[in-house]
DNA sequence: AGTTCCATGTCGCGG
DNA sequence: CCGCGACGTGGAACT
C-alpha cells in the first residue's frame, strides 16, 4: 500500500468525466494496483479512483491510470506533503453474519405471521428463473408464494410477479396469489403490489425472533 | 485526516455483524469524523467503516465507535506501525458530466433527437410510482412516454412499463406508447422493449452537447 | 426527517 | 464474460 498526500489535479474520463479542481488529497494504491483519492469528507467513497486491474504510468508529476475498458484516470501533482509504502499482507477477509436469511428461516418456521393460517409447503420453492422464498397454503387450500425482504421495495414486487407468472403456468399449483413481506414495505412497493393484487405484510424481526425464543422456551 | 497502519481485530454490530480476524491494515480517520478501514485489495469500499457522525472513545489499545443508530465499531490495536496526522483543508469539490440528468436535459432540449417531430409536453411528468422523464408528443398527437438512463438495461425497461401501465389509465394521455432511451442499449433491454411494443433509440452524448453547443453559438 | 431514485455504484454468485 | 440480486448500499434531490 502506498499512502501519498499531495496537492494535485485530478481528471477522469471514462464511464462519465469528471474534473478536480487543485487541492491537497490523500491517495492510496493498493497492493492489487486500485488507486483512490480521498478528501476530508464523504464517506467511504472516495472522490476518484480506478479499480484493479489497471496499469499505472509515472511521469514526472503526472501519473496517467488506464483499464482496459476505456477508463482513464490522470493525476498533476503539484506538490508532494507526504509518500510511503507499507505492506499490510493478506487479509483474511470479512465473516458476515447476515440478517434477511434468518428472517426467511424464522418465517418459514412461523409462515402464520405472514397471514392468519398460512402452512409451509416448501422454502426455496425451486423455478426456471430462480427459488421462490416460501411456498405456502392458506386455509382456503390456495397457494400462496412469499417474497421475503429485508426492505420491501418495488424491484421485490417485480421479482415475486414474474415468479407468480411462471407458477401460475404450473396447473398442479395454479391458482397462485403472492404476498411481499419484509420488515418495512416502501409506500411505491405497497401501491405496486395491491395494483397487481399482491397482498404485502410488515413483520417485526425483534419480535419473531422473540416469538421463536418463548416457542423454544416452551419445549 | 489520520493516518494509521495497525495489526487489528475489528468488530461491527449494527445492520449486521460482521468480524475481521487479526491482521495489519490502514485505518483512515477523516475530518469529519468518518472512520474507514482499508485492505491491500478490494476497490474502494472498505473492509469496515463507521461513516459520520459519529463518537470515536480512545482506551489503551481499543477504539470504540458508535453512532446514533445502534451501530457500533470496535478496533482492538494489537501494534501500531504507523500514526501520523495531516491537513488537507477543504476540498473544493467534484465536477461530473455525463450523468443521467445532464442526458435528460439535453434530450429535454432536443426531443428530436430521440424520434423525428417529437416535441414535450413535460419533463418529470409525476404519476402515483414516480415521475416520467420526459413525456412528449408525437407529430401524429400520441402521447409519447421516454425514460432516459445512461445505461440502457432491463431495469429500465421494467420501469418505463410501469409508468406506460399508469399512464394509459388517464383518459385524457392514453394511448401513450413508449420509447426507451439510453447511451447504449443491451440486447436484452433491447428485446424486452420490443416485445412489449416498446420503442427504444439511443443517443451520443458528445454529439448531443455538441448540437447543444452549436445551437448555443448561434445566439 | 422521510422518501425516492441514481450510481464511474460495488460485490458475489451462477450460467 | 453477462445477468441478476443484495448491499451495513451511499448520496442527492425533493416533500
Amino acid at each position: 500500500m502506498r499512502i501519498v498526500v499531495a496537492d494535485c489535479t485530478v481528471n477522469y474520463a471514462g464511464r462519465l468525466s469528471a474534473h478536480l479542481p487543485r487541492a491537497t488529497r490523500l491517495i492510496l494504491i493498493k497492493a492489487d494496483g486500485s488507486l483512490l483519492v480521498h478528501a476530508e469528507s464523504g464517506a467511504y467513497k472516495p472522490l476518484n479512483w480506478m479499480n484493479a486491474p489497471n496499469r499505472l504510468v509515472e511521469e514526472e508529476g503526472r501519473w496517467f491510470v488506464t483499464n482496459g475498458k476505456q477508463e482513464e484516470l490522470t493525476i498533476d501533482l503539484h506538490e508532494i506533503h507526504f509518500d510511503t509504502v507499507v505492506e499490510l499482507g493478506e487479509d483474511p477477509g470479512l465473516q458476515k453474519d447476515g440478517v434477511e436469511l434468518e428472517l426467511q428461516r424464522l418465517l418459514a418456521e412461523r409462515p402464520d405471521a405472514i397471514e392468519e393460517g398460512l402452512t409451509l409447503i416448501r422454502r426455496e420453492y425451486p423455478t426456471p428463473i430462480g427459488p421462490v422464498d416460501l411456498l405456502c397454503r392458506d386455509p382456503a387450500g390456495v397457494t400462496v408464494a412469499v417474497e421475503v425482504k429485508r426492505r420491501g421495495e418495488i424491484d421485490g414486487v417485480e421479482q415475486l410477479t414474474r415468479y407468480l407468472d411462471f407458477l401460475n403456468r404450473d396447473e398442479r399449483l395454479a391458482p397462485v396469489r403472492g404476498i411481499f413481506v419484509a420488515q418495512t414495505v416502501k409506500p411505491q412497493a405497497r401501491t405496486l403490489a395491491s395494483d397487481r393484487a399482491i397482498g404485502w405484510a410488515e413483520v417485526d424481526y425483534e419480535l419473531l425472533r422473540g416469538t421463536d425464543s418463548d416457542i423454544l422456551r416452551l419445549f
